[in-house]
DNA sequence: TCTAAAACTGACCAATTGGTCAAACATAAC
DNA sequence: GTTATGTTTGACCAATTGGTCAGTTTTAGA
């Protein structure tokens, strides 16, 4: 069973996508501002006119593709907490999801690294309310992660939103060097240097 | 003695500081390529054709803008960690400088943040040649500081390269986040947390 | 006060770009 | 083959914006 879509449809969906993902590279070489329609048009070859037969305007392109970024960024950290019950574990599989999510979606990373800053800009609309909700709703989650180390001990009596920041901030940190250098190696083997020293520190 | 500048001199350096700090301002709320070279010379009280006898174009302004503030970063950073022999103090001061600076210029961080992975396009441009420089300057000090105190076993034998990552990561972290949730108390008051963290890391 | 140079103004220009739409084309059912 | 419906095209439009320059105002020294 394909499923229950026409062909039609399918088409459709499958062109959406590939609108997406030129977009996504538009986005994140240029910015949202100074990537043009045109250029994302031409990428995934189509006609302007057809773009806007998919999407009503640059924005929503850019907001569809962050949602649904976000969206399985969240559903990736959330399952690699959920299977095990020990938090410290837990803390070291959400490192490892993150490096494998940015590895993947390299693209991404750069647009929210850029973008991130301006997501409240323009806050009456919809699609940003939705972007905005989501992003925070991935932050709660390893937020929760955190307090649930600190409530069993396992961590020092530590701000579980600070504990957060400072992760991501590694993550993020290594990542965009990552990225910077080339992105060739893979970013998977840092994992065991960000583990040491969020749990250890750096003292010798 | 006011200096050996004529009182023509003087102004025009006056009104250059004053455009540049409008420029601050704008891109930061805006980004490189959405600022507008209108709204800089409003905010500055000039026509724009006035902005074109001090800078050549709008990424001059842009440029000159940035070397200028990662100059004064990097000088602030080295006088934070020359105060001192011991390398652990050095981070320490190294940690509250960054914090200090950050929130002395939170609109240069901002800009930095968002426009940080263009900074290589247009290589060939002299400016921002130099503006590479002095960044790969800034981040080689920190990591002089890491190497210093790995070689003293103060740190775990850890890549320096790595740990100025971390811990640069840690603190734009946290800078970033105290910028989004108003900036209003003191970013000078996570200097304890951060450097617990970093030294001594998450576990209990 | 007079004058020449420096500084400033803002209307203007050319290029870019988000978005539109009438016409052309493709598809599928009969 | 015909027709109706859905899809695509690309020339076009209006708005924006980086940058210019002829003309005006300000400055400072004589």
């Amino acid at each position: 069973m394909k499923n229950t879509l026409s062909r039609r449809e399918r088409v459709k969906l499958a062109n959406r996508k590939a609108i997406l993902s030129a977009a996504e590279e538009v986005f994140a070489q240029k910015g949202f501002y100074a990537a043009t329609t045109d250029e994302i048009a031409e990428r995934a070859e189509f006609s302007k006119g057809a773009l806007y037969t998919y999407f009503r305007s640059k924005e929503e392109i850019f907001l569809s593709l962050m949602r649904e970024k976000v969206g399985s960024l969240e559903k990736k950290i959330k399952e690699s907490i959920k299977v095990t019950l020990n938090p410290i574990e837990g803390i070291e599989n959400l490192i490892k999801a993150h490096l494998e999510f940015f590895e993947e979606n390299k693209e991404f990373f750069q647009i929210m690294a850029s973008e991130r800053g301006r997501f409240e800009m323009g806050i009456k609309n919809r699609l940003r309310r939705e972007l905005m909700r989501r992003f925070q709703s991935y932050l709660k989650e390893v937020e929760g992660v955190m307090k649930a180390a600190v409530d069993n001990k396992e961590l020092k009596a530590i701000d579980p939103n600070h504990l957060a920041i400072a992760l991501i901030g590694m993550i993020h940190s290594f990542t965009a060097q990552w990225i910077l250098t080339g992105g060739e190696s893979s970013l998977m083997e840092l994992s065991p240097v960000i583990t040491m020293l969020f749990f250890g520190g750096a003292k010798g």
